[in-house]
DNA sequence: AATAATTTTTAGATTAATCTAAAAATATAA
DNA sequence: TTATATTTTTAGATTAATCTAAAAATTATT
């Protein structure tokens, strides 16, 4: 079954909206995500039942189906595997990559990505930590926790991020947040929630809202 | 200006059906070359007209505006450019990669194509011996002859197709008449027009149909 | 539980790209 | 040079994706 550029981006974006697999996403949440309106999202949430990708109830939301979950997951790791071609090979920055995977993703053979894989050696996240599902849709779900929520004292390393604004991606390179990157929770600020946290031998102070945001494996 | 992508084939599909740059084109070789309707291209000629990319007069034909030339060029670069990456990078033979490219070409980065032209090394030419347009839209026009209008005895190097259909490709592979290979032009059959050539020691024979479409440097 | 607020869907248009069929213009041939 | 053939354009529909405005359904609140 062909699949047009809208179809696969309504189809990633309810994937991205469904905290777990049961739960059912909303025709406005989904509208938001892909800066449109209510009433286009109708529209083609008919048609994406009627081509059996997703389960639709009027009135009560959407969940995917095995099929169109498996069409996510493809387009997902396309993006990803893409993202890191574009750091990787042609030194792209993290913050740059982000719109080019989001008009590569649509290029539709598996035979490429397939081999794109290969030459990249099969990478197992992509430049912001987060995992490439590989050809059968699988993958790890690494435990990642946000910095706000660990204790002071606790030593871990930079993972993953929450957020991917180029925005806040250029802070974190700035401030040497960067992937990989070992650090130590100090302490928290009561007043504003805002972080102590050493970073190569230095303590710097992160916001509540950046804390949020950067994941750390334990 | 933004175009899309069927904008972006039919400039692309003008500049291939000129000749020469004064020569306009009719609007049946574009609805043919293009598997479209006449109408249809009427239409698309109307909108590319207004966009300034091109010269229309009604039943007159068109040819390209030097803002026209310019993107068509663009997109042939990046056209190319993907082919060489998928032979060179990802290992797909040269009969596999033109539908791939023709996804390709419309990724719109002129970031992403220069770095990739990097990362290539600025190739001059990709895996057919067609000119890869700089990124200024300059290139060097290759003077090639196909076989059919060499005399005998003479020796030259494969260097271009005019024919690039996979089936084309694939006998050329599988016979050894890949590019970069001497050959000497041993005599031409007068009854059917085919020729005896010599490549690597041993003589063979090709139609006059293939004779037409491998172009030789001498 | 009735009312108010919110969410979602329907109805009816719009735009880009396409089509068929018919009309108009151009090119070719008697 | 008139008639015929070919090419091109116009007219009017169609499809995918979108929109606004209004109606319908659901959820929240008193």
């Amino acid at each position: 079954m062909i699949t047009s550029f809208t179809e696969e981006n309504y189809l990633k974006s309810i994937y991205h909206l469904s905290p777990d697999e049961g739960t059912a996403v909303n025709t406005n949440a989904i509208a938001e995500s892909l800066n449109t309106k209510a009433a286009s999202v109708t529209d083609m949430l008919k048609k994406l039942a009627d081509k059996e990708f997703i389960n639709y109830i009027k009135y009560q939301g959407v969940t995917l189906t095995p099929l169109g979950r498996e069409r996510a997951l493809n387009i997902i790791r396309k993006h990803r595997l893409w993202e890191v071609f574009l750091v990787e090979k042609l030194n792209f920055k993290w913050d740059e990559v982000h719109d080019l995977a989001e008009e590569l993703e649509h290029i539709h053979s598996d035979l490429l990505i397939n081999r794109l894989d290969e030459f990249l050696e099969f990478p197992k996240t992509d430049p912001h930590g987060d995992p490439i599902p590989d050809k059968n849709g699988k993958f790890n779900v690494p435990e990642l926790i946000p910095i706000s929520k660990l204790k002071n004292e606790t030593l871990g390393i930079i993972s993953g991020v929450r957020e991917h604004s180029p925005l806040f991606l250029k802070y974190l390179e700035k401030t040497g947040l960067v992937l990989g990157q070992e650090i130590t929770i100090k302490e928290q600020i009561e007043f504003d929630g805002s972080f102590i946290i050493s970073i190569k031998e230095n303590d710097i102070m992160i916001s509540r809202e950046v804390a949020k945001n950067l994941l750390i494996a334990i």
